[in-house]
DNA sequence: ATTATCTATAGATCTATAGATAATGC
DNA sequence: ATTATCTATAGATCTATAGATAATGC
């Protein structure tokens, strides 16, 4: 498995006291990161953020280097957050096809919860000079990659017997951007399923139960 | 089922002669979307538009009123031809899960074709002015309306019991959603499946083979 | 003395338009 | 005369930094 890069330590900066650049940076991500959310990385200024801040433009810049180092420390952010929320989610002993509901149902409820968060990395990974693209990407990887190991442990009971190597690999992206799905439609599904219903729904699909009796609880 | 709204002719003009009107915005699109790909919409100038559609940024502004409303001539010419090719592409008397597979392989080598024009989409609706923001997501509501119909005559088969008039609509968002993932996970997927294969494991997928004899072909 | 922070602004854009010029049609 | 196109630039940004000031620790 890929191993998780601390990104908040890669800006160069002249400030010495590191405990300091952590707690500044935190401060200029999160007052970026709404700022971000709501007009977009181009429209908002670096001002802004350092108003947003409580720090002068000055300041800002000795704990970055341009404004892209920004929108690294937003995107870093965001991903440690997920990835906090989702391997908390994940179901410790279950194995199954009760399982996969659950990590399912969890998971989709991470991406209601953080919608905004999501929405913004699609926007504005492109915006990232190259090699933290990459480390974007690296970020998203990680965590299809929970959803492998999970329905690898579910392969292994039998239970689903249409899951190989290959299959469980693009199932677990399946479960991903459907999860996705949930936060770049919403100005549709929002207005047509609850969150509930969706969940209940995807997984009846996931679980490939077409035709079948169907979950009393669906 | 939504009316398509012919988008080039809703931006005001002072040009009088119609045809050019509609031949110049072409111009101007097809000049910009090539740089909003490459640099993304902010970090393009009117200036290079201009100079790529060959005409001089004092004409550009005879065609448009802001820069906003060359974002708009591409999203909408982007969904015009996801739209045609698309529809062409719609099976014309099949029936059952053999038209469904049909779909699905004909609608992701559009998306796979297309790629970079989805993606555009993706990263740049937030960019457009609110009431454009509004059209764009009509617009992929009524592509997404193709798959319902499609899935509504399947449905009258009765060759997929699960389907009811709920799950008809999400199945349709999966169709949809799962060519996008083609083009924004390609940077891997690209790199572990042909396009071929992809839709062989889809295709799978959504017909809840699962645990079933395969089709011979997959 | 050293480290962190601030103000003020250089320098480099970029959008949009005014006003001049060229092309077209009667 | 009318319509389309062009050049030149006003006006409004915005990022990033230089150099001054304040805070901290010995």
């Amino acid at each position: 498995m890929l191993q998780r890069q601390p990104g908040i330590n890669d800006i160069p900066t002249q400030i010495k006291n590191s405990e300091l650049v952590t707690k500044r940076r935190r401060q200029i991500a999160d007052a970026a990161i709404k700022l971000f959310i709501k007009d977009g990385f181009h429209k908002t200024t670096t001002r802004q953020i350092a108003k947003a801040a409580e720090i002068s433009i000055g300041s800002l810049y000795e704990y970055i280097a341009s404004k892209e180092d920004i929108l690294y420390l937003v995107c870093d952010s965001i991903h440690s957050e997920v990835e906090r929320v989702v391997t908390n989610a994940m179901p410790k002993v279950k194995h199954g096809r009760q399982a996969l509901k659950e990590v399912l149902e969890k998971y989709f409820l991470v991406c209601h919860k953080m919608s905004d968060f999501i929405l913004l990395i699609y926007r504005e990974t492109k915006s990232l000079p190259p090699q933290w693209q990459k480390r974007v990407l690296e970020n998203e990887l990680r965590i299809t990659g929970l959803f492998v190991e999970i329905l690898a442990k579910i392969a292994e009971t039998g239970e689903l017997p249409g899951l190989n190597e290959r299959s469980i690999d693009l199932a677990a992206h399946n479960i991903t951007v459907l999860g996705h799905m949930w936060t770049f439609r919403r100005w549709y599904l929002g207005r047509h399923y609850t969150i509930e219903k969706y969940i209940a729904l995807q997984t009846e699909f996931m679980l490939g139960l077409y035709g079948q009796a169907q979950d009393q609880e669906l």
